[in-house]
DNA sequence: TCAATATTTCTATAATTCCGGAAATATCGT
DNA sequence: ACGATATTTCCGGAATTATAGAAATATTGA
């Protein structure tokens, strides 16, 4: 993962209302919920929830697929796993047991 | 680690300039670098550059201490270690399983 | 004290983000 | 088509953030 992109994310998840979004979904597992369900949970317009939601679309932290009436959304696990790894890896060094890989730059 | 503190790390490390300061802080290691090498490294000016790292410091992933005329940066390399956990712990639940008290059933 | 270096604070402006009501769009059941 | 539900888009104002030049502050050395 480039820095350019991990900072989007990392900047996508740094609102707190984004944050526990994207934290509910992870705690709903592969389902993942309705936007209406995520709304019950928070309590927010559903304008405001639309906006926040539609900033983790666009970097790919969450997916969403419509079912009918309701647009269910979900986690990318992947692309959060690689965010991870690369906070681990860039600017963690030192930490833990180091990484023999090298990076290129 | 709680969700606002985390999500205010995420906030001040998605901004690429800050994301790239601190990135070449954790390069530099345990010794970090002086204000002035960051600036000879990014190229931008005192402070814009001074702006950005009161970020980091207001929320303690950036330590400064002063040696005679230079300002010594170092990562916190502790705080950046709990906001993985906390992303892993919170964030990416499902990805593995290292937690076999949540694998009840 | 004066000069040089290192960095911050002051100040201003431009750009971006956040928020939410209102209106629009999409889908379903009848 | 109509009405109900689910969600987004439009719009605009308020608040925040980014940027950087100029001035100020701190430290060192002569």
């Amino acid at each position: 993962m480039e820095l350019q992109h991990a900072a989007r994310c990392l900047e996508k998840l740094g609102n707190p209302t984004r944050l526990e979004i994207f934290r509910l979904l992870v705690r709903a597992g592969e389902a993942g919920l309705a936007v209406g369900q995520i709304q019950d949970h928070l309590g927010i317009p559903a304008s405001t929830l639309s906006h926040h939601l539609s900033h983790l679309v666009n970097v790919g932290l969450v997916n969403q697929v419509r079912e009918s009436r309701v647009l269910r959304c979900t986690p990318n696990f992947e692309l959060m796993g690689q965010l991870v790894d690369f906070l681990g890896e860039e600017c963690c060094a030192g930490l833990a047991a180091p990484d023999p890989k090298q990076e290129a730059g």
